[in-house]
DNA sequence: CTAGGGTTAG
């Protein structure tokens, strides 16, 4: 084939010419405005008038069977190929290897490498398989074909990086990313721009958010790209002040975000309850026309939910006009996070009904929804349907949401049998939601077992010994506090604080205990002292002192405590007041907002680590152990 | 062939 002898398109005139046909020029045209269904069906059409395809046909076309993952037409294209016979040709080599992959179907990428000696000749081809590999994550083949194109002589390029170097995005592989770096460095790619923003990448997605920040710190010039890297970064290690000192200094260093900025920032907001920076956010997006990009959308329900914005969670989700997967799964989330369990379960049968197919994340949603609101056959029915109609495999993260809804209940007892009759072997979260359960129905016993298991899986999960210190303290079991002591001593655990974050007026007020560095400081313990005293009048003459213990201790430097404080002294008459507290679970507090509630005339918010507590005169809206 | 993105219980 004279085609395949050049091994060129561009050198080669005949293809050159091919390139200016009609029909091509509108494929490529497709092709690059990402019009994929529309490139498909034009190339049909050109098949039906009679005009044969060639060479330069193939790649876009192909390229459109991958981006749609449509595997019954890319091989019908293969067999086009064939029958034309230019499957030697590069451009056309390297489509269908990633055709292949981009459906998932690695096998026949590699058998298009294997069957097409020149292939190992070329870079482009190793490339694309490479990338294939990595993209399917499958960690030794992309490093044996990587070994395999040194081997045989085949430069290593930037592409070829960037294809291989995201395989090494997960903590297991860090050291074979640690020596790509090097390797990179020794060879003199990494000075290009994008071979150092993936690096950055891996490392932040490897959890070695350092050796990722010191990266970028080291780039003389910063990109776009690069920020985002690094913001994303952080946000996905949970980081999130850090994400928004990283946006103002990247703004300050005149550099403008587009949505992937703006997305971390959102959901940065939303873990911090920040709904006045996320306001600002959104007024940027509404700006600059990033209100049709649905990841932008997604992230701004997040944040409107979990900044207690119910109403406008729901507006921004009710004008998305496609909705994803990703933005039922927010809005239904959204619902269970603030109780609203059957207007999310409603929710829930709308996105079936309009055709869009659970996953498991939406599950995990709907699921922990029931069991924080006490609908416990409700939820067992629906883990039922997930395996039954939806065919859904369950993960552990379902099991353990069983075991809530079972353990939450006061069904303990089948909470363990479920976990002996699991298909798969229980992990920490199984018996941290068996452990949750026996503080909530105070089952020393069983709490035991399960504290055991639990901390095999997750020994340095402070939580589990906070939580099994208060069973014991709950049945009064001096000896049982000693022992869980002694073991957090021994593992070296810090008496970290925890903190409780509160908004006001576009800044977020962080407390930690004993705390005294805000600015508010005297007025906040003035106010503190205040409401203790308030609280101490009531506590006499209400049924607060009864078996549950709900003594005030004069632990009042807690954070939580404080945030409380804060909030109520800024609190703006007329409004909801809310307080975002974090995970650490204190008995103590619990007992003071709820007499907090009893003394503000007005609604009282609390969210902790995943959900809001609405009190009216000490009584929470939901049925959780507050 | 090609660097950065949304949801997720305890």
């Amino acid at each position: 084939m004279a085609v395949a002898a050049t091994g060129s398109l561009v050198r080669n005139s005949a293809v050159a010419a091919m390139a200016s046909t009609p029909w091509n020029v509108r494929l490529r045209e497709l092709a690059y405005q990402s019009l994929f269904a529309e490139s498909i069906s034009l190339y049909r059409s050109m098949l039906r008038s009679g005009s044969s395809p060639d060479a330069f046909s193939f790649p876009f076309t192909l390229k459109s069977c991958a981006a749609l993952s449509l595997p019954v037409s890319g091989q019908q294209l293969h067999g086009n190929v064939i029958r034309v016979g230019c499957e030697a040709e590069p451009f056309v080599l390297t489509s269908l290897i990633s055709m292949y992959c981009k459906c998932g179907l690695v096998e026949d990428a590699r058998k298009v490498f294997d069957e097409n000696p020149q292939s190992s000749q070329l870079r482009v081809c190793y490339n694309a398989l490479i990338s294939g590999y990595t993209a399917n994550s499958k960690v030794s083949d992309a490093a044996s074909m990587f070994r395999r194109m040194k081997e045989m002589g085949v430069n290593v390029d930037s592409v070829t990086m960037l294809g291989f170097v995201p395989v090494c995005s997960v903590p297991d592989y860090l050291r074979l990313g640690k020596s790509l770096h090097g390797q990179c460095v020794r060879e003199g790619i990494d000075s290009e721009f994008s071979v150092l923003n993936s690096f950055i990448t891996m490392y932040m997605k490897c959890g070695s958010v350092e050796s990722g920040r010191r990266l970028f710190d080291e780039m003389p010039v910063k990109g776009l790209i690069t920020w985002n890297a690094v913001i994303s970064g952080y946000s996905q290690n949970g980081l999130a002040h850090e994400v928004l000192e990283l946006y103002e200094k990247m703004k300050s260093s005149g550099v403008y975000p587009d949505p992937v900025t703006l997305v971390s920032v959102l959901s940065s907001c939303a873990h911090l309850g920040a709904q006045r920076i996320g306001q600002e956010v959104e007024k940027i997006v509404e700006a600059n026309g990033f209100v049709s990009n649905v990841f932008v959308s997604n992230a701004l329900i997040s944040m409107y939910a979990r900044c207690g914005n119910l109403a406008k969670a729901r507006g921004v989700f009710d004008v998305i006009p496609v909705k994803s997967l990703v933005s039922w799964t927010a809005m239904i989330g959204c619902y269970g996070m603030h109780g609203l369990v059957e207007t999310g379960l409603e929710l829930f049968d709308d996105m079936i009904r309009s055709g869009v197919r659970p996953d498991g994340t939406v599950f995990v949603m709907v699921l922990s929804a029931c069991s924080h609101s006490g609908m416990t056959d409700k939820g067992l029915e629906l883990f039922d349907a997930m395996k039954r109609v939806y065919k859904l495999e369950p993960g552990p993260e379902h099991y353990s949401c069983v075991v809530d809804l079972l353990g939450r209940a006061g069904r303990v007892g089948e909470a363990m049998e479920f976990i002996e009759s699991m298909p798969v072997e229980a992990d920490g979260a199984v018996w941290g939601a068996l452990l949750g359960a026996c503080k909530i129905h105070r089952n020393v016993g069983v709490a035991e077992l399960a504290f055991k298991k639990v901390i095999e899986f997750e020994p340095m999960n402070v939580g589990y010994y906070v939580l099994m210190s208060n069973i014991y303290t709950d049945s009064r079991n001096q000896e049982g506090i000693w022992r869980v002591r002694v073991m957090m001593r021994e593992r070296g655990f810090r008496k970290e604080p925890g903190y409780s974050y509160v908004e006001h007026e576009g800044r977020v007020h962080l407390f930690l205990a004993g705390d005294r560095s805000h600015e508010q400081t005297e007025e906040v313990y003035r106010m503190l002292d205040e409401l203790e005293s308030s609280v101490m009048e009531i506590t006499g003459d209400t049924d607060c002192d009864r078996d549950g213990g709900e003594v005030l201790s004069s632990r009042r430097e807690h954070s939580e405590r404080l945030a409380v404080a804060f909030a109520v002294l800024n609190s703006v008459p007329g409004t909801e007041i809310l307080v975002i507290k974090n995970l650490r679970v204190c008995e103590d507090c619990h007992v003071f907002i709820k007499m907090v509630s009893k003394i503000v005339d007005r609604r009282f918010v609390v969210r902790d680590a995943s959900r809001f507590h609405y009190f009216k005169d000490g009584v929470c809206s939901c049925k959780d152990y507050w």
